[in-house]
Formats: C-alpha cells, sequence, structure tokens
DNA sequence: TAGATTGTTAATCGATTAACAATC
DNA sequence: TAGATTGTTAATCGATTAACAATC
C-alpha cells in the first residue's frame, strides 16, 4: 500500500466517482464486476486495486459502498484538505469552477485569477477572482497548495514561474505550453487537442479496418 | 506500423504540437534529446516512436522538423479530414470550440448543440449553435463523425444515444457519466476531478515525504 | 578521425490478467 | 452443499529503457 502506482491513483479517483453516484440509488453493497463494468475494465483489477488499499469485502456480498469510499478518501485525500486557484478565469476557468465546487469535500477552489480587470470580483459559485498581481498575496493568505492553469499559451510560462514563488505544490496544466516546474512541484498536464486527435485516430482506424 | 500503441498516440500529438510551436521560431531540425526534453520524456522513446512510423532522421543534424510534422500527420489524419461537433454549449464546450478551431486543419469544429433556446445561432469563432433536437439532421448533414460531449450530468446517456443513432463514430465524454457505446464506436473519456485528485494526491505525498 | 547522433534489437520494468485457494 | 465471490500469487503482456552497431 505503501506504493501506490499512478495509474492505480487515477482508477481510485473514478472508483470513488462512481460509487458516489451509486450509493444514491439506494444500494448499500457492490460487487467487484458490478463496479468493474461501468468503468469498462474487468473485476480482477477492481479486485486487486482494493486490496492495494487495504480494503476487504464480503465474500458473497461485495464492497459496502459507503466504507468503500471512506477508505479511497482516506487514501486520497489530505486530513485537512487542500486548497485549489483557477488561473486564468475564461470559459475553461469557469468551466472547472463550476464544475468542481462542492463536488469533493477535501479539495476546496478558493480562488481564481485573471488579468482582465472586468473580471475581478466577480464569482461562479462564490468563488472569486482575483487579479493576476495578487497572485503571490492571495496563494500564501489562503493556503492554496494546487493551481489549476488555463491561461493564454503566451503567458503560461511567465504564470508558472510565478505559482513556483508564491509556493503552489501542485500544477495541473491545461495550455498547450510544455512547462518547466522545480523538484517538489508536483505537475500534471492534459492537452485536449491530444485527446480529440485519438478519437479521430481509431474512428479512421475502424473506418479503414471496415472496408 | 501497422498496429501503433494508444501511448503512442498520444505522444505523436503531442510531438506534432511542441514541433509546431518549434518551428515557428526558425528552427529546421531538432535532435531526439530535445523533443524529449521539452516533453519531459527520454530520448530513446523519441527515436523509437519516430522509427515505428517509419520516418528517418538525419545522423548529425535530427530530424526535419517540417517533414517529421507531415509525416505524423500522414499518420494520425484523415486525407479528407473529420468533422467535430461540440454537443452542451455552456462554458467547457465554448473553451474547447475557441481553443480548437483553426489549431489542427484536418479536424474542423463545424457545429455546436445545446438545448438553451438562447443559445441557438450564437456563435464562437464561427461555429453556430445548433438546438439539440436538431442534432440528427445537422450531423448527417454535415457529415460529422465525432462529438466532443460536455453536457450536465443527467443527460449524458440521453444524449450519447441520440449521437450513436445519428452515426457518430466516436465520443470524447467530459462528463462525469460512464458511458455505454456499440461496438465501432470509439468512446475516450476525461475526468477533470480525477487529474486534480492525482496531483493532490501526489502533493500530499511530497509533504509526508518531506516530514 | 573522434564524437555525437540515429535506428533497432534485446533486456528490463511495470501493469494487467489468469489461475486458484479460501470462504460465505 | 454448490455456486459465486473475494483475495492474492504467478504468469503474461505491453511498454519503456539499455545497449550498441551504424554512420555522419
Amino acid at each position: 500500500m505503501d506504493h501506490l502506482p499512478g495509474k492505480t491513483i487515477e482508477r481510485l479517483s473514478a472508483y470513488r466517482r462512481v460509487l458516489l453516484n451509486y450509493s444514491t440509488k439506494g444500494k448499500s453493497y457492490i460487487f467487484s464486476h458490478e463496479l468493474a463494468g461501468l468503468l469498462h475494465i474487468t473485476a480482477v483489477q477492481v479486485r486487486r486495486d482494493v486490496m492495494l488499499i487495504g480494503y476487504t469485502g464480503l465474500q458473497r456480498k461485495g464492497y459496502y459502498v459507503m466504507e468503500l469510499i471512506a477508505r479511497i478518501g482516506e487514501v486520497l485525500d489530505s486530513r485537512d484538505g487542500q486548497k485549489v486557484a483557477v488561473v486564468g478565469f475564461g470559459y475553461l476557468g469557469k468551466a472547472i469552477t463550476g464544475y468542481f465546487v462542492g463536488k469533493r469535500s477535501k479539495l476546496d477552489v478558493v480562488a481564481s485569477f485573471d488579468i482582465n480587470t472586468k473580471k475581478i470580483d466577480t464569482k461562479i459559485k462564490g468563488v472569486k477572482c482575483f487579479h493576476i498581481n495578487s497572485l503571490k498575496t492571495v496563494i500564501r493568505k489562503k493556503k492554496i497548495t494546487i493551481a489549476i492553469l488555463t491561461v493564454p499559451t503566451d503567458v503560461a510560462v511567465e504564470v508558472t514561474k510565478n505559482l513556483v514563488k508564491a509556493g503552489i505544490k501542485g500544477i495541473l496544466n491545461f495550455t498547450t505550453v510544455p512547462l518547466n516546474v522545480p523538484p517538489g512541484v508536483y505537475l500534471e498536464e492534459y492537452d485536449m487537442i491530444t485527446s480529440v486527435e485519438k478519437v479521430a485516430f481509431f474512428v479512421k482506424k475502424y473506418d479503414k479496418a471496415e472496408k
């Protein structure tokens, strides 16, 4: 349980998402093959991941949903929670903020930032927008550890430098710019275009295979 | 070159993104270790991927950037291009549309859809919004093969059914709802919350390791 | 030439899956 | 009990990396 692979972490997050939804349907237990089916993976993989986090199900009833959710929370979440900032308050920043607020009790979006003065002090789901110039102050004051980067490409590198200076510990980069961060700062990158291109590639491939 | 792994496809997309940017800087050649450095991967991996798509560099100059971009295009793109629809024209749908238009010549966002009548006929970067009721008609008329799904969770399953009925061949699902599609339709899922939770997990882990 | 680089096979590593004992 | 399910090791599979020949 000490060295959980990144892939397992991603699946644990997916399990929790599905389980939270499943629990609202009044079901208390779930079999490994049911959970697997919902996510298009195998039951063995579910059982192995569950084993890795040291949770044990009941042999004829499956997993007790609330307990498994709680156990996943112990693994993924920090005890005191973590504060998140959305940097860049355009459509994407607003989408993420709206999407995120209230979804996970231990992850709190507490601020957003933009350079456009018209956006300052506007709110989405109670999250206020600050001017990018006050990045450092606000991050320190609010003890923000995670930044979600949705700024235009031309300022991505500069803003990243400032985030690091301000003491940010993790960055989720949605820009198309490859970033560099010092050791001790965790960087995760996601490029939508890559996802769409992957879909396009496999569509093309299927199409060819049919002919 | 016949069976390119999904991971290689993702990297090819990333290579092209980086190379397109690199080429605007007036540089004609790039070494495998330079390309690797920009993406935080190894030079061997770059060379192996390039080998897999049958491109050959020059031993002391590296890869000819324009040629490599072209070769990646031959692998990833369809000859005649593919049409894309953004389904759900909220913040996320608008963000993706704005982000995407004009970025890849072979992938064309040609329509968006929403249920809110106020949004109908509005445009982002020339992409017009249609009512979700005309999904089938527009998809068929415009020969759209790929859908990017950004609708609210409660309608995701229903809209997906309609997309499949309309003849969509690939779906990129940004909702948190696990979807089912019939064989022959390619499904790619992305959940932002999972990405943020992964960042949070590793931040927590680093933090603990420091103590 | 020497040094640096590519291309490619073989070895390693890590992740998934198969197999099966345990047990409800 | 029989059947179904979990937990876990061992085997397999796939992806990455090491090693090195070729060559500019």
